[in-house]
DNA sequence: GGATAAACCGTAAACGTTTACGGCCAAAAT
DNA sequence: ATTTTGGCCGTAAACGTTTACGGTTTATCC
């Protein structure tokens, strides 16, 4: 069944057919017996102009519906009221919902947002993309690269607006401030926890090396160990997907390398994970403690429900919001990282000293 | 440890300071020994110029980097290259993943995506969004509108651009043309799955009748049933959630009610359940056959994987986006809604006939 | 060889704002 | 009574394009 065709046009603000075209400035002006100069000058509440007057304007700007026409503010000023965001096209977890919550606070803040995402390869993707956003005229971008490839062409790039970045772990140049939540502390709350279980066999089944996420989950890890006197237990390298971490389970249980504790970059390894574990009656957290990241919608019914450590995406968000916008209206602004915390559920638990002689 | 403050302006163009001023369509013509007028013909590639000065036109443009300001543009013609997108701030599978999918596919048409979601109450909230869009200048907008709510705002408000919206199963209105996948097949394939399974007591733990979704995959279940000639069986409405499900699957089991399969409104419902099941000793699929709908991340590494229903949003886009800008360009455009597929996995088996007299 | 057409190109006006400047008028100061 | 002040307001120019129109050339035809 196909869809009907309905023929349609957009849809008409006044019932009746006379007034199609938008007021401008000088609709109003005449409406409320002054010159256009005037209203200008009550739109942008200058000065110089009575109470009287000003009144009157704001009621026929109410009466007809009057908005201000943005593309003609944007020629004469070159001044923006809407943001860009730059990110990378994966669905996952991190970036996705970075996206939102920038979204929301700047929607708060009296900006839009237009957002474009690039593809691999970005050496070639990022400056256009960054050109496309600019053309928009956009005030501002803020870049989500969880991949390093992809911050390295922001790097390189150019561009005439304020550029921020978001990006785990990675330091701020001369032309684009970069801004993240402090995930390697995630990291090391997360491995902290086994720690204080009593584990002392903690693995590291890591997210991809090529994403700063990866990385600086597993620079929290090392860190934690070092820092309680532990050597650094085994750490595989993967890819973020349940698959891998299932393949990568299953060989684990093949070659009889099981940790006493587990410390999974994200909550999808995790699950991955705990399948290759349950089809092979290996318990969690009886027989291997396990902590994951991110804290996904139902990683509290897994089975079982999963430790794991939350970002806060909207106080990323608004911070680095806020640091964006005091650059585009040159100021500078200091903010600190926000902080992931850790949930405790029941995937990890008390290091069974029986187990391992 | 505060982020360290760097005074920064944007990002250069160019190396020396002389040229900051972005190149206009003037600068263009002087350099290529042209009028403005010419310029202005081989950028909107109009006949009347010779191929030679097209070449050198063409030639000044990419040396100087010339862009065409998209204000100026629109200021003059009111048509506009970017389109406007409105969606519920709900991070939920669907909407998402129509999200992003929208985004990356009129990227590829050529155009840019300015995102505003609305929160409730939406009847204050869509209006002036639906403003905004139009203000920054969009050429058309597309609704995601889960909630049904939220689409009575829409059918409420007006707009001088053309509007779609993505609403499963709701229908057109001459000012608003309506898409959506086929979700109702989506649902009659899960059910189907469970009859050709041998079961007859199919339960349905429905989502939110305050959404499309959840009606219409109501609505494919109960058709499902009937045209098998089955009586309907237990259908208990929710909200999406996890943990909603989990309550229902402990209520379900404390009043002995399990029936032999359930057609989960969502893989996030079906989660719920099993944890409930499985922490109660009713074994999934043995006991009990369970599909879900949505094939999010990971679901085919619950436990056990999920057999579920997996939607086309990038094709879902792909004709929305058609239409849309069939729409602004005053074309009409026909399209057939797309059609989810059944993923089979593990979740569900074929009917025990021991198990109930 | 002149007229006509075709091909190419320049010019002016317009789009809806903002901003700098200047003018008018009442009240205050001289 | 004249000047000064300051509050309020109008005007013109500019932002960077597009579009309609008109003006040159050059080629084509009789």
């Amino acid at each position: 069944m196909a869809g009907a065709v309905i023929p349609r046009g957009a849809k008409d603000r006044s019932s009746s057919a006379s007034l199609r075209r938008k007021p401008t400035i000088n609709d109003v002006a005449q409406m409320a017996g002054v010159s256009f100069g005037t209203v200008s000058r009550v739109l942008n509440d200058a000065p110089d102009v009575s109470d009287a007057t000003r009144q009157r304007v704001l009621q026929v700007i109410k009466d007809i519906g009057y908005r201000r026409n943005r593309a003609a503010t944007a020629l004469v000023t070159s001044r923006s009221t809407s943001i860009g965001i730059l990110s990378d096209g994966s669905p996952r977890f991190g970036p996705v919902g970075t996206l939102m919550a920038l979204e929301s606070v700047a929607r708060k803040k009296g900006y839009a947002t237009t957002v474009i995402s690039v593809d691999q390869p970005y050496a070639e993707s990022v400056q256009p993309a960054l050109d496309t956003l600019d053309d928009v005229g956009v005030g501002g971008i803020i870049v989500i690269a969880p991949v390093v490839d992809m911050a390295a062409a922001v790097w390189k790039a150019s561009c005439r607006v304020p550029v921020e970045m978001i990006a785990a772990g990675a330091s701020s140049t001369p032309d684009v401030f970069t801004y993240s939540e402090n995930q390697e502390l995630g990291a090391r709350l997360a491995t902290q926890h086994l720690i204080e279980l009593g584990h002392t066999d903690i693995a590291h089944i890591a997210g991809s090396m090529d994403w700063f996420d990866g990385r600086v989950r597993k620079r929290g890890w090392e860190a934690a160990l070092r820092d309680a006197g532990l050597s650094p237990g085994l750490c595989l390298e993967g890819d973020w997907s349940p698959r891998w971490a299932f393949e990568t389970g299953l060989k684990l249980i093949r070659e009889k390398k099981i940790p006493q504790a587990i410390f999974a970059a994200s909550d999808h390894t995790a699950l991955g994970l705990i399948r290759a574990f349950a089809e092979n009656g290996v318990r969690v957290p009886d027989d291997v403690s396990i902590v994951g990241f991110d804290d996904i919608e139902g990683s509290d019914y897994f089975l079982p429900p999963l430790t794991t450590v939350r970002q806060d995406f909207t106080a990323l968000a608004l911070m680095s919001m806020e640091v964006l916008i005091g650059a585009m209206e040159g100021r500078e602004v200091d903010r600190a990282p926000t902080a992931p915390t850790l949930v405790v559920r029941n995937s990890a638990a008390r290091a069974n000293r029986l187990k391992k002689p």
